[in-house]
RNA sequence: GCGGGCGUGGCGGAAUGGUAGACGCCGGGGACUUAAAAUCCCCUGUCCUUUGAGACGUGCGGGUUCGAGUCCCGCCGCCCGCACCA
């Protein structure tokens, strides 16, 4: 070996390029070898890598440089999900044009992310800025468009009347703006929809096959698709007009003591009353906000109709509630105070029946409410034919006789809404239609596609650049060619992500991707990302998957086979108060010394606060860049895939990185050992090797990367205290093998060094012999009534009878049992010996 | 309210029902050195006038078992998602 130290600082850039040099990242669409495709959420460039891309980024590089050495052939790309509001709002706040700083943020991030040498295939590489990735979108939404998935709808928006704009509600916050602060209207627009809906029980169903997604994702997205059954049907109404609603709780028509409409219901708003209008007001006034909603007062107003209960004839009198929502169901209910918590707090408050028609036998129909709704199971009571059946017979049987009698019938209602993806934006892909006075909504023949954004739009003035800008829209209508406007909204930018790993497998530049190749890639393998887009990212991917697959376009079920959701990146903060203000301050501008920490620039101390995700707002962040130069990128990979298992968080900290580069330079030392003809034999070091072999392989599998390391280190010591032998040269090159999808680049120098064939980045995964993972010799516990005694040792393949002798033969295990009479010994054969007396 | 997850040393965390605390970090002691850095070695759950074949110990209380961090029942605490969804 040649250097004493293992330079990053040289050696990093030289594999780097040697790489590169190489292409050995391309993916071979033509080769044989079994595929693997292992897919990290692509970033959106907003500046600069942050520690979060890099743990990220980093198990999905074990797992494909894992792959690599498997014998697979791995597609491991990298792309950029580049429109959105930060380079609009860039573009207001510096006068840059939206496009020129994604770009710009592209190059930066590039570089980045080469320096961290993870082995992604950049020939692949796009943004979905790029017009031919946008064109190939718009494409594809008019496919969707010509197959019934797309339509345009008259919907309520949340506007701000001084950015003029379209709101997200994550962007509305107490009711303003999140940037101008003004106050948000409700506007009504013309939006174009995905019908996202049509394909509610396939994606409910399809949850079920996912068994490699976390459990915790499956049960966030079952919930917002919100599949609940019931029965619909109609009262009929004092005025003369029919009244549907929708119940989950057919069982309890019998305790219905009110009827119930939405403030914004047909009904309510064709009351005349001022105090109807009054009332109504009122509930538009109401928060919505979690904890608002949690203390928000049952509120009512009495319309004077009543409804007619479809068994007694009852009339019920109708209100108008603030607790029943006109978009769930038919925005109305049959209100059953006993069994639902949310009735019986308005009948409680208005004085109307609260009548029992479930209780847990039927001797206790009379039973009273103990203050609150009983909405748990039991038998029916006090329900005229229900009489003593269950909830579920009940449920079934007033379907039946509701069905038979041509008054209602048994419906599925689902939470999932149609997803609008018009946006009054610039910086996204232009929905590809032209609106004419005599056609109506053409769509752009495809021939003209993309359709591109146009350079010159200018960001002094608020609102949307398409709309004001003087010649874009203005065009012909393709059928008639008469005068006619373009659509100038853009499509979500969750559309532009909801098939980029299609494009990634297949990138012809006259479709938007190849249905054959992208068989061969899909379904993704391996995907990994943050947690945040369990629900409408994943949701939204898998949707488009279906609807491209309904067109014809796909031949893809799911689009990602396995899924992981890794833990974010934690430190403390530091801060100080200012006034009322709480300022706070770098981890690079703080001393933290053993108890307390105090500011480098004026030795006085800061508080130190809780350890929560790094931050740019809290300034508990550490560059990449920085940490890359301090301590080489292998370090860096190193410490992401230490300690915590991946789907936690973890915790930053300068003394973990400090041990982790220190850990670089051991490996490096122990590379150093490596002697040439060495020779003689090891056996115990043998089998430590092949053990971790096998073990590492199994733990990078199970992602478990935090078990690999440590074991890693086990073996490493293990060698160091060695003596040389050819089986200490196996144990060193096995090591760098294992270590090298981990710090892949003091595995390629050591490599070399060793006088390795080729690029260990191509290298095979080290062979185990299934016949050394076995000990010769086990160290067996010997327990008196379950308690530790004394461990002995023992051939592996020691009968029980032996064992038994054995334990019993120990002076430890003699004194403990003193004398006491024998009834029972347990052998576990290879691991322990229970005595019981 | 509904749904889910998690509680193990000073910290991050290991542990097919079978020797709890692997491995890393912090801390302590020592070696090497003129000195420092680097490196190496040892110790490091708690308790004890019993230093032991000792007792206790995986949030708390029960249970199953020869044996429970792990399985079951009941609590407590923390975290996350959804939420007036009929």
């Amino acid at each position: 070996m040649t250097a004493e130290r293992f330079d990053p600082s040289v050696a990093d850039g030289r594999w780097q390029r040697a790489w590169d040099e190489a292409r050995c990242f391309e993916a071979d669409s033509a080769s044989d070898k079994p595929k693997s495709y292992v897919l990290e959420m692509f970033p959106y460039p907003s500046g600069r890598i942050h520690i979060g891309h890099v743990r990220n980024y980093t198990m999905g590089d074990v797992l494909a440089r894992y792959h690599t050495m498997r014998g697979r052939e791995v597609l491991h790309p990298m792309g950029w999900d580049a429109f959105g509001m930060p380079a609009e709002n860039a573009a207001m706040e510096k006068g840059v044009h939206p496009g020129g700083w994604t770009y710009d943020n592209i190059a930066t991030m590039k570089g980045q992310l080469k320096q961290l040498g993870f082995a992604l295939d950049w020939s692949r590489e796009f943004a979905t800025c790029d017009p031919e990735y946008y064109g190939h979108e718009q494409a594809l939404f008019i496919d969707l468009y010509e197959n019934g998935l797309v339509y345009r709808k008259e919907s309520e928006v949340n506007w701000d009347p001084v950015d003029m704009t379209v709101l997200a509600n994550e962007q509305v916050i107490d009711g303003k703006g999140w940037r101008s602060g003004a106050d948000v209207e409700k506007r009504k627009l013309n939006q174009w929809f995905l019908k996202i809906t049509q394909f509610a029980e396939d994606l409910l169903e399809g949850l079920d096959t996912l068994k490699d997604w976390p459990q915790k994702v499956r049960l966030m997205q079952e919930n917002w698709i919100g599949k609940s059954q019931g029965l619909e049907f109609a009262f009929d109404l004092s005025n003369g007009e029919k009244l549907p609603v929708y119940t989950t709780r057919p069982d309890t028509i019998f305790g219905a003591s009110f009827v119930a409409v939405a403030a914004d219901h047909p009904i309510a708003q064709s009351l005349d009353s001022k105090a109807a209008h009054d009332f109504i007001a009122l509930c538009k006034k109401g928060g919505t906000t979690a904890a608002e909603l949690e203390t928000a007062e049952k509120l009512g107003f009495d319309t004077g109709i009543t409804a007619r209960h479809p068994f007694t004839g009852a009339e019920l009198p109708l209100y108008i509630a603030n607790f029943v929502l006109m978009d769930y169901g038919t925005g109305a209910i049959m209100a059953v105070p006993g069994h639902d918590q949310r009735d019986f707090e308005f009948a409680a408050k208005y004085g109307l029946p609260i009548p029992r028609v479930v209780a847990p036998s039927v001797d206790e129909a009379g039973k009273p409410f103990a203050g609150e709704a009983e909405a748990g199971e039991g038998v029916l009571v006090n329900s005229d034919f229900l009489d003593g059946m269950s909830v579920e017979e009940a449920k079934a049987e007033v379907i039946t006789r509701a069905e038979s009698g041509g008054w209602g019938k048994g419906t599925t209602v689902w939470r999932l809404r149609d997803w609008g993806v018009s946006r009054q934006r610039y910086w996204g892909t232009p929905i590809p239609f032209i609106h004419c006075d005599t056609c109506g909504v053409v769509p752009v023949p495809r021939d003209q596609l993309p359709m591109k954004l146009p350079e010159d739009v200018s960001f002094e003035q608020p609102g949307n650049p398409l709309l004001r800008h003087p010649t874009w829209k203005h065009t012909e209508c393709p059928k008639c060619g008469g005068k006619a406007e373009r659509e100038t909204d853009t499509l979500d930018t969750f559309v532009n992500s909801s098939w980029y790993f299609l494009r990634f497998a297949s990138q012809p530049t006259d479709k938007p991707f190849d249905a054959a190749e992208v068989a061969q890639w899909m379904p993704v393998d391996q995907y990994i990302g943050g947690i945040e887009h369990a629900i409408l990212h994943l949701l939204y991917a898998r949707f488009w998957t279906r609807a491209l697959a309904q067109c014809g376009k796909l031949e893809v079920k799911e689009p990602f086979a396995s899924l992981f959701t890794q833990g974010m990146v934690t430190h403390e903060t530091y801060s100080r108060k200012d006034g009322p203000r709480e300022v706070y301050y770098t981890p690079a501008e703080v001393d933290r010394t053993g108890e307390g920490a105090t500011l480098k620039a004026d030795g006085q101390p800061v508080q130190i606060g809780k350890v929560i995700k790094m931050s740019k707002s809290k300034k508990n962040v550490v560059d990449p860049e920085d940490i890359i130069r301090d301590y080489g990128a292998d370090a860096v990979r190193w410490f992401m895939l230490s300690d915590s298992p991946p789907e936690r968080d973890l915790p930053w900290s300068e003394a973990g990185i400090e041990g982790c580069g220190r850990f670089v330079q051991r490996l490096w030392r122990l590379f150093g050992k490596f002697e040439d003809g060495a020779s003689g034999e090891d056996k115990d070091l043998a089998r430590k090797t092949h053990q971790t072999i096998a073990a590492v392989a199994e733990d990078i599998e199970a992602l478990a990367f935090n078990k690999a390391v440590a074991r890693i280190y086990e073996l490493t010591s293990a060698a160091e205290k060695a003596k040389p032998s050819a089986d200490r040269n196996f144990a060193i090159r096995s090591l760098l093998l294992m270590a090298s999808p981990m710090m892949p680049h003091l595995a390629e120098e050591g490599w070399a060094a060793m006088g390795g064939e080729g690029l260990i980045a191509e290298a095979d995964w080290p062979k185990v012999d299934p016949a050394m993972l076995v000990d010769d010799e086990v160290t067996i516990a010997v327990q008196h009534k379950g308690k530790l005694r004394d461990t002995l040792t023992a051939p592996k393949d020691a009968s029980k009878e032996d064992l038994e002798a054995l334990a019993l033969a120990s002076e430890k295990v003699q004194r403990s049992i003193d004398g006491a009479e024998i009834r029972k010994v347990i052998v576990v054969p290879g691991r322990l010996v229970n005595i019981v007396t």
